[in-house]
DNA sequence: CGGGTTTGACCGGCGC
DNA sequence: GCGCCGGTCAAACCCG
C-alpha cells in the first residue's frame, strides 16, 4: 500500500513537473506544491534564514520560491560583498524585507487559493461519495420497492438507448450495442437477479480509433480466449489480468464492425492488487463511469445527457468522450466514446490525452490529431484549453486520496484501486487509435 | 522450458 | 427440448 502510495505520488509528481516547465500562469505553481521534488540548492537555504515565516505561513514547496530568483541572488551578494558598507547593507535589507514581504503575501494569496480548490475537490469528492453509497443504500434494502424503482429505470435506459445513435455516430452497428436486442435484453432487467448482482454485471465500453491489435493500459493481461462474435467479422479476444493471481479482471477486445479502425476494449472487475499509475487511473475513470452507471440504474435520476457532465466533473478528460448509457445489453454499460473528439478539437484548442493514460500508451497519442511535442506541451495546451484543470487536479488527488483511505471502506470513491470489492465492478470499453 | 497464444470443445443462459 | 450465442476452459502450439 505504502509503494502504491509512493507511485502514485510520482505519477502526480511527474505531472506536476510537466506543469512546472509551463511558466504561463499561477496555476502551474500551485501544481507544484504537491510535488516532492527533492529541489535542493543555495537559494533555499538563503531563504530558510530568513523564511522561518514564510515556511510555517505557507507549505509551498521551494519551487514556488525559487521562481524569484533576483531576490535570493540579492541575498548572496549582499553578504558576501566586503566593499558594501553597513548603510547601503540596511538599506538592502529593507529592500529585500520589502520584496520578502511581498512575496509573503503573494504565496499568502495562492495558498488561499489552494484551500479553496482543495475544498472544491474535497466537496466534489464527498459528493461523489454520497452519491454511490446512496445507490448502495438504496439496492439493500427490500426487493420488492427495487423492483418497481428497477421497473422505472427499465423504461429511462431503453429511452437513452434508443438515443444513443445521436449521441455515438455509427455506434449502433457495433455488436456491443445490438438495438435489436433491445426488447429482449430490457425484459432481463426486471428480473429480480438484476438486483442481486447489479455489480458483477456492470460495464463501461470506452472507443477509440487504434491500428494496433491492443492497447498498453499499464497492466499485465494474458489472452485466454477468442471468439467470432455475431453480426461481426471481427473476432472478439478475451483478456484476464495476470498482474496478481486470482484477480478477476477481465477485458474483450474487438473492433468495430462498421468502422474496423475503431478499437473496443472492454474492462470488467475490480483489481485485488496495486496499479501502476497508468492502469490505476484508467482504474479510476472506469470505474467512476460504472458508478455513475449503477448510480443512474438505481436512482433512475442520472440521465444519459448528464453523463458526460458527470463524469467529466470526477475525471475530466471523460469531457474527451461522448458517455452513453445502455440497457440494451445483458449488462448494463456505459460507452465512453473517444472517436469523435475531431468534434472536441474545436472546443479544445490541442487537447492532450488524459494524463492517466501516461506516456505509456503511445496508440492514444492518435486520437484524431497530432501527438503533441511533448508532454509539456500537452499539459501547457491542457491548462491553456481545458477550463475543468481543476476538475483534472481533482482527479490526480482522487488517484493519491482514494488508496490511502482505503482502510475505512467507504471512502474510496473510485475504489477500484487495490482491492475494494464493495465497490462496483467495472467492465471498460476502450477504442483507441 | 516457461509463459503466452491459438483454437476447438464445453458450459450455461436464453428464446423459440 | 433444441438450437443459438457469449463466455470460458484447456490442450496443443509457438516463441524467446
Amino acid at each position: 500500500m505504502e509503494n502504491h502510495h509512493h507511485r502514485e505520488l510520482s505519477f502526480l509528481s511527474s505531472s506536476g513537473d510537466f506543469l512546472h516547465n509551463n511558466s504561463i500562469d499561477p496555476p502551474i505553481k500551485e501544481m507544484d506544491f504537491f510535488s516532492s521534488s527533492p529541489n535542493k540548492n543555495n537559494k533555499e537555504d538563503d531563504l530558510d534564514q530568513h523564511g522561518s515565516i514564510i515556511k510555517e505561513v505557507s507549505p509551498l514547496p521551494t519551487l514556488l520560491l525559487t521562481h524569484h530568483d533576483p531576490v535570493n541572488t540579492g541575498l548572496n551578494l549582499m553578504c558576501s560583498s566586503a566593499a558594501v558598507s553597513k548603510e547601503e547593507n540596511l538599506e538592502n535589507s529593507e529592500t529585500e524585507m520589502s520584496i520578502l514581504e511581498s512575496e509573503l503575501r503573494r504565496v499568502q494569496e495562492e495558498n488561499h487559493k489552494l484551500r479553496i480548490m482543495l475544498e472544491q475537490i474535497t466537496k466534489s469528492y464527498s459528493q461523489l461519495q454520497a452519491q454511490l453509497f446512496i445507490t448502495l443504500q438504496k439496492q439493500k434494502p427490500n426487493h420488492g420497492q427495487n423492483m418497481e424503482e428497477n421497473h422505472g429505470m427499465v423504461s429511462e435506459q431503453i429511452f437513452l438507448n434508443n438515443n444513443n445513435a445521436s449521441v455515438s455516430d455509427g455506434k449502433q452497428a457495433c455488436p456491443h450495442d445490438h438495438p435489436a436486442e433491445d426488447s429482449s435484453h430490457s425484459s432481463k432487467l426486471e428480473e429480480p437477479t438484476q438486483d442481486l448482482i447489479p455489480f458483477k454485471k456492470a460495464r463501461v465500453s470506452i472507443r477509440a480509433r487504434s491500428e494496433a491489435p491492443l492497447i498498453s493500459d499499464g497492466c499485465q493481461w494474458r489472452k485466454y480466449g477468442q471468439k467470432m462474435a455475431k453480426g461481426n467479422p471481427c473476432p472478439r479476444a478475451y483478456y484476464r489480468c495476470t498482474m496478481a493471481v486470482g484477480c478477476p479482471v477481465r477485458k474483450q477486445v474487438q473492433r468495430c464492425a462498421e468502422d474496423k479502425t475503431i478499437l473496443i476494449t472492454t474492462y470488467e472487475g475490480n483489481h485485488n492488487h496495486p496499479l501502476p499509475p497508468a492502469a490505476t487511473a484508467i482504474a479510476h475513470t472506469t470505474s467512476a463511469a460504472a458508478a455513475m452507471l449503477l448510480s443512474s440504474s438505481t436512482s433512475s435520476t442520472l440521465r444519459k445527457e448528464s453523463a458526460t457532465g458527470y463524469l467529466s466533473n470526477s475525471f475530466p478528460y471523460a469531457t474527451m468522450a461522448t458517455s452513453t448509457l445502455s440497457a440494451s445489453q445483458p449488462f448494463p454499460t456505459i460507452t465512453l466514446d473517444f472517436t469523435q473528439n475531431h468534434n472536441l478539437s474545436m472546443h479544445h484548442n490541442r487537447v492532450p490525452l488524459p494524463l492517466f493514460f501516461s506516456h505509456k500508451l503511445p496508440p492514444l497519442l492518435q486520437l484524431g490529431q497530432p501527438p503533441p511535442s511533448s508532454m509539456v506541451e500537452s499539459v501547457s495546451a491542457a491548462i491553456s484549453s481545458d477550463p475543468n484543470f481543476t476538475t483534472a487536479l481533482a482527479a490526480a488527488i482522487s488517484s493519491i486520496i482514494g488508496p490511502q483511505r482505503s482502510g475505512d471502506g467507504n471512502n474510496n470513491l473510485a475504489g477500484v484501486v487495490p482491492g475494494s470489492p464493495q465497490l462496483p465492478q467495472s467492465c471498460t470499453t476502450f477504442s483507441t487509435n
